[in-house]
DNA sequence: CATACCATGATAGTAATACTATTATATTTG
DNA sequence: CAAATATAATAGTATTACTATCATGGTATG
């Protein structure tokens, strides 16, 4: 598995870039980077400058791959997005019932990224913290229908549209396929985020994880065939 | 009830003011004035000196009212959440059927916003959008645990417990209410902006509204004395 | 092998932001 | 009327988020 992915490309929008990061040792070391220092000091605090600095190399030099640190953003955030919809696709794929392949989606998108693949210069464990705590950003924006429009969001859409249609295969009746997917992932992001800040708004803990509320959340929703 | 809420002040913790903007004409320009501009150009865009420029009035004296527009944001959504908190409270408490009670409830939380109070210098219509639009910026920052002991989330985490209260009393076996509850709360929060800027991942709209996503989803979900 | 070109680096410069500090002026209050 | 307080005006600073220009060094091509 681990050997797979290391020789997958995740596809993203290249409106999103001005040079593919991919394609150079400098961009690869400005995705690394970006992602250590924006998981250590937050999104807002993270300059192009102080990245520049780190890792030895000129702001302008990076500027060169991405327009500004909102676009690096939607970079990252986009490669998460794809690698975990190729998770997704690929652990569900051979899954012929649908209860099953439910169960096992809903698994892969509400678990914690515990695993650095340390293949390649993408650590996804901080990743996984950084889209916790700064995907949100970069949607709620005055620009979202016009970036919408040029693509930056696909991958996200996908995931979501995938989740929807997993959802109606089990249970084809159900009114709300979209907003309860989207309210499982988007619903994951959050609860991770009050396990680490506010504890008093939510049940999950160490013992009790996210991916069990949301197991239970939409298996009591859905008519299924034991159920319905 | 309009009159009556036009004499009640929404307690707002003081640490996240300088100077009680509700205590001065300047003041409550500030906050009128504020909500429109955060509406209009969104809350990266807007700056205290445009503020004062609006309203004729100088970037120095607005920062003897907030320390920054980060507090700014604080208080305007901590008002918006006693607002709601006060509506939830009211409409409620004299419901003695806990099913009846959380159906209330729920309807009030997940419900758009649609009129003016028109009395007061506060635009709930607008308040509503910036809420949906800017209020994970005031907690998704490096600085959230700091803010928390202080108590600058105390509103919205006491309107999630009473919430997270009303879903026990409704079903006291539910091993997730306080999850449930941040769900409904932040959720809603999400489908109005889906419906607005991305259609394709939800299912509410003009006919189907949050409300009726979020009921379903919620009684589904507990055992009820109907259908436990 | 020369040269052209391309990526990167270095430096400088700009407008705006997010403040702080000081002083002046108006208004309220005792 | 004097004192205190609120607000306004002005100036100044460090940082941000860029843009522009030029230098350099390696590499691909003719």
């Amino acid at each position: 598995m681990e050997r797979l992915l290391q020789s997958v490309k995740i596809g993203i929008n290249e409106k999103i870039y001005v040079k593919d990061p991919e394609s150079s040792e400098l961009g690869k070391r400005i995705i690394e980077h970006s992602i250590i220092m924006i998981h250590d000091m937050g999104f807002e605090s993270f300059t192009f400058k102080k990245l520049g600095s780190q890792i030895g190399s000129n702001e302008s030099s990076i500027y060169r791959y991405f327009e500004n640190k909102h676009k690096l953003l939607l970079y990252l955030t986009s490669w998460y997005w794809g690698w975990l919809e190729y998770h997704l696709v690929f652990a569900t794929n051979s899954i012929p019932n649908s209860e099953d392949k439910l169960s096992s989606a809903i698994k892969i998108l509400t678990r914690a990224t515990e695993m650095d693949s340390s293949f390649s210069h993408i650590n996804e464990v901080l990743l996984n913290k950084i889209v916790i705590n700064e995907y949100s950003k970069s949607y709620l924006t005055k620009e979202v229908d016009q970036e919408n429009k040029e693509g930056y969001f696909v991958i996200y859409k996908r995931l979501v549209n995938r989740m929807s249609e997993m959802i109606s295969a089990v249970d084809k009746d159900y009114a709300y396929p979209s907003s309860l997917a989207s309210t499982i992932i988007e619903g994951a992001l959050h609860q991770y985020f009050l396990m680490d800040h506010f504890s008093s708004m939510t049940n999950c803990s160490e013992t009790l994880s996210p991916t069990q509320y949301f197991l239970d959340l939409v298996f009591k929703t859905l008519k299924t065939k034991s159920n319905g």
